[in-house]
DNA sequence: TCCATTTTTTGGAATGAGTCAAGAATATGG
DNA sequence: CCATATTCTTGACTCATTCCAAAAAATGGA
């Protein structure tokens, strides 16, 4: 498992100081998969019962600005982390109970997708949300 | 130029009641590019000044219900809506102003991607987010 | 054309994720 | 161990969006 230690090698190998609200927050990112600031705070409070939502959301900014952490932020949810850096996966995102997978991608490095215009735009990253039904979700499931 | 009468046509189309609102609104949202809803509620009072801005909101809910109008939320944005529907073009979103651009989409039909491994879900559309720089945004364009 | 029914709009209040600000606490480098 | 810069706490606040009940308007049938 991922030890307090590596945590803490994690945020000193990203040049951010290293404090208990950034510890917990990413070891609660670690834990969870695709969760949301509220559940973040939740998990973040079980080792440090009293860190404040102000502190979550700065260590959330600052380790997602280091690339410790990923956000996403599927319309209609709001944002959402997860530990996977780096690999350029995608998502698959549930139209009906909102569930986030990861899905690989199959270029592997970013930007996976060359746009056919840019539009003077210089584009370094393509995301891409698929949108769908999971299994418990799509009518074939219901049948 | 689209007429009232054509979106009144248009609202028919869809199954939709046609009132005064609804039709200040598509207007509206065919008159602007990728406006948020604030945007939309200017545009439509011009229109019809005493739109309450409840109504234009149950507008767009019935109009990308239908299928009229796109709602599109780029991450760090408040929504915004287009009226290109039904040609799956994607986005190309500007890091630094938040500005967007319609990008079309090679393929043309939904989805234009296949996921390498869908996690058990049913999927039926993909959409991609590129992300860069805008031209005057770019590092180059300042040069 | 007019009425009754159903849907939509109004207006105001409420929700909730996220942000702002000032002072207190803490990590870091010397 | 100290000085300094960064980070955390606390609490109030913003603002897009939603909820609610009453009033208004659109539609289909007479």
């Amino acid at each position: 498992m991922t030890t307090t230690l590596d945590f803490e090698q994690m945020l000193r190998g990203a040049a951010l100081r290293v404090t208990r609200p950034r510890v917990a927050v990413l070891s609660a990112v670690h834990a969870l998969s695709h969760a949301d600031t509220e559940a973040i705070i939740g998990v973040a409070r079980q080792d440090l019962p009293k860190v404040s939502h102000q502190a979550v959301y700065d260590s959330l900014n600052a380790l997602a600005a280091a690339g410790l952490v990923r956000r996403i932020q599927p319309p209609g949810s709001v944002a959402r982390y997860e530990a996977r850096v780096g690999d350029n996966h995608h998502h698959v995102v549930c139209r009906s109970c909102g569930r986030i997978a990861d899905v690989d991608c199959a270029v592997g490095h970013a930007p996976c997708l060359t746009a056919s215009d840019d539009a003077g735009f210089t584009i370094d990253e393509a995301e891409v949300i698929y949108w769908g039904y999971c299994f418990d979700c799509s009518p074939e499931g219901k049948t």
